[in-house]
DNA sequence: CATAGATCCTGTATGC
DNA sequence: TGCATACAGGATCTAT
């Protein structure tokens, strides 16, 4: 049970996302937790209550137990006290920290179990709903380059940019192929692909590619060591040893294979 | 409506 | 050595 709030009020990123961010954490106080729920990187907590506590880590952000007392962390950004059901006093501390304060918190309301602010979310590909034929569907429709449309959270939702080069070099697409031009079986390999990468990413840990990217233990995630194009300029490509390139791309860089995954429109 | 670019931020790496 | 600049990332906002 969540019986005290107490959101740091000086983190202007919270107070972008929810302008009235102090009275809007008391609506949680107090209220039990029942379940934690995920969708691509949008995640909440559900209650008693027709209101959920929506969050989103950004690049950084962090949700550790810690014990009553412990020393703040530099990036703390919200600490909340939690009690168990049948327990007296406060007995530990979920906190909020994020270093890069790409994260977020909202209270939103909930209709039909999802959250207002995850509405426009698609499912990931993960979830047991995800209708893979409907994706493909949607994906043959758009007018833009095929590395824009996966990470279009409206899409499908939970691929960023890291995954996104290892699925397309997978998948041996160039990033800027235009999804109209892919076939329905070309775009279930890629879809394949991704699922491939992420599992064997969750396997790993995740990706740290530099020391600020950590588990919430301390340890770094070893995907890094199974990157095949990301972060690989000039190193040769596994399969066929021509070395990888990097474009600068829909504001991010895109790594590929110039060889296995050729430009063709 | 659909799409593209700018933007938020901080720690790290690079260049002069 | 110190300083300035570039860069990384996700999703929203704004412009077209």
């Amino acid at each position: 049970m969540i019986t005290e709030l107490n959101p740091l009020l000086t983190y202007p990123r919270l107070r972008l996302r929810t302008p009235t961010f102090g009275v809007q954490f008391k609506v949680a106080t107090g209220l039990t937790i029942r379940a934690i729920n995920r969708r691509g990187k949008f995640l909440w907590f559900t209650f008693d209550s027709d209101v959920a506590l929506v969050s989103h880590l950004g690049m950084s952000g962090q949700y550790k137990i810690q014990d009553i007392g412990a020393a703040d962390e530099k990036h703390l950004r919200v600490r909340y006290t939690l009690k168990s059901g049948r327990g007296r006093g406060a007995e530990s501390e979920l906190r909020f920290v994020d270093q890069r304060t790409f994260g977020w918190s909202a209270i939103s309301e909930l209709h039909d179990g999802v959250p207002d602010l995850v509405r426009t979310i698609a499912l990931d590909i993960f979830d047991p709903n995800f209708d893979l034929e409907a994706t493909v569907k949607k994906i043959t429709k758009k007018n833009s380059e095929i590395k824009r449309v996966i990470l279009d959270q409206s899409v499908m939702s939970g691929v960023g940019n890291i995954y996104a080069d290892e699925s397309l070099w997978l998948a041996k697409i160039h990033p800027r192929t235009p999804a109209q031009s892919l076939t329905p079986k070309k775009i279930k390999k890629l879809l394949d692909s991704i699922q491939d990468v992420m599992s064997q990413a969750l396997v790993e840990g995740g990706t740290s590619f530099d020391a600020l990217y950590i588990r919430v233990n301390g340890e770094s995630g070893y995907f890094d060591r199974a990157l095949q194009a990301y972060g690989r300029e000039n190193e040769p490509c596994s399969r066929c040893k021509t070395p990888i390139a990097r474009i600068a791309f829909a504001g991010r860089s895109s790594h590929f294979c110039p060889h296995c995954q050729p430009v063709r429109i």
